[in-house]
DNA sequence: CCTAACTTGTGAACAAATTCACAAGCTCAC
DNA sequence: GTGAGCTTGTGAATTTGTTCACAAGTTAGG
C-alpha cells in the first residue's frame, strides 16, 4: 500500500462526518457527488481518495450510507475504543477533559496529569487530576494509546521526550510551540496563533485576487 | 502577485515564532538552515518561502533577526491589532476569552456573545457576554474584523451565515462540523475530530512503511 | 586587491496532488 | 434482452508544491 496523503485522511474524516449525518436521517445510497460537495471538493476527488482504500460503491448507483460509513470508521481506526491522556489541568485541558466529542467518536479521557501541586487530586471532567511524575510509568503499562498535550510551550518539548520514550506512538499537541517526534510517532500540533495569523494575511492581502 | 500556497503562510507563522523566540534571546543574525531545522523543512524551502515576498537577507551573512521578525509580521498583517468576538460562551469559548496567547500576538477578544440566557450577563475572561441578537449589529458597526466560534455543529451553519452577512472577512471556527462560506470570506477550521482520527489511521496503518 | 569561505535568491528538475475524461458496470423501463 | 441513463473506478494530463544546484553577492584575512 503506498503512502496516503495527509489531506486524504483530512477528507475521508469529512466524509465520515456527512455520511454519519445522513445516515441518521435515514438516508441509505448517496454518491461522489453529494459527499463532493459538502467538503468543498469535486466528485473525482472522492473517488480518487476512496480508491485508495478499495472499492466502495456500485457503479450506476451510488455508495450504500451504512456500508461505507463502516468502511471508513475501519480505515480510520475507529473500530476499537483508544485511551486518551490528557496532559495539563490548565483551562484547555479542563475543557478537553470534558468535551463530548471524545466519547461520542470513541475516544475514553482516561486520565489527567498535571504537574502544578494545587490541581493534583481536583477533578477535571470526571477523572482526578493525577501527578505527572506518574505518566511515564502509566504509559509503560500500556494505559494509554494516545497523548493530547495542553501545558506551556516552555514544559512541551521536554514532557513530549518523555512521552515518546515511554512508548507512546500517537500526540495531539495544543502547546504554541514547534516540537519534534522521531518518525514513527505520529504528531499532530493545534496551534491557534497559526490559525489567526493564516486569516491576518488573507485580511492583508485579499486585494490581489484575479 | 501570485497565489501564496496555505502551507507556505503556515511555515512563515513557524519562523516568525522561532524568530521571535532567538530573538528575545538576543541572538541577531540567522540563517535559512537555522530556520530550517526548527520548522523540519529545508533551507531551500525557507528560501523559496520568503522569496515570494521578496529579498530579506545578505547573502554571505543570512538574515537579520530583528528585521526578517519585522517584515514576518507586517506579510503576516500582524501590524495592527485585530479585534475578535468569540461566539459561543461555552467551556471552550471561556477557555479561549482568557487565553493569553491572543493578547501577545496582538489579538483583542472584544467581544463575547452567546445564546443562552443563563450565560448572558456574567462574566468571561474578563468580558461580560452579551447577546448574540446583538453580535449581527456590533458586526456591521465595525466592532470586529474575526470571529472565533465556539457553538455547537447544529447551529455553527446559521451563525456563520449571519456573521457572514453582517460583513465580516475571516472565521476560525472549532464546531465538529463541515462549514461553507463565500470565496471572499476567509474560513479555518480546527476540528478535534478530524486531529485525533489523523492520529488513529496513523496508529491503525503504521505498519505498511516502506 | 585577491582569494577563500559562506549564504542567499532563483530558474529548472522533480515529485506530489488534483482534475479530466472515459470505459465499465449497474438499474430500470419497455 | 436491449437501450437509455446513471455513477463508479482509474489511467493520463495537468496543476501545484518542493527540492536541486548553482550563479551572484558578502565578509574576512592576508
Amino acid at each position: 500500500m503506498k503512502r496516503i496523503a495527509e489531506s486524504t485522511v483530512r477528507r475521508l474524516s469529512i466524509y465520515l462526518s456527512f455520511l454519519e449525518d445522513i445516515g441518521a436521517r435515514g438516508v441509505l445510497t448517496t454518491s461522489s457527488d453529494d459527499l463532493a460537495k459538502l467538503g468543498g471538493t469535486t466528485s473525482a476527488q472522492v473517488r480518487k481518495d476512496l480508491s485508495f482504500f478499495g472499492s466502495f460503491g456500485k457503479r450506476g448507483l451510488g455508495y450504500s450510507v451504512p456500508e461505507l460509513s463502516g468502511s471508513l470508521r475501519e480505515i480510520l481506526g475507529l473500530g476499537s475504543q483508544w485511551r486518551v491522556c490528557i496532559v495539563g489541568a490548565g483551562k484547555i485541558g479542563a475543557a478537553l477533559a470534558r468535551y463530548a466529542g471524545f466519547a461520542e467518536r470513541g475516544f475514553l479521557v482516561a486520565g489527567v496529569y498535571d504537574s502544578d501541586p494545587h490541581k493534583i487530586g481536583k477533578i477535571s471532567g470526571g477523572v482526578t487530576v493525577q501527578d505527572i511524575a506518574h505518566l511515564e510509568r502509566h504509559i509503560v503499562a500500556g494505559k494509554y494509546q494516545i497523548a493530547v498535550l495542553t501545558v506551556p510551550a516552555e514544559n512541551a518539548q521536554h514532557i513530549v521526550d518523555a512521552i515518546v520514550h515511554a512508548g507512546l506512538k500517537a500526540i495531539l499537541s495544543f502547546a504554541p510551540t514547534q516540537l519534534t517526534v522521531p518518525p514513527e510517532v505520529t504528531l499532530r500540533t493545534v496551534n491557534m496563533a497559526m490559525e489567526l495569523e493564516g486569516l491576518t494575511f488573507a485580511l492583508t492581502n485579499r486585494n490581489s485576487e484575479s
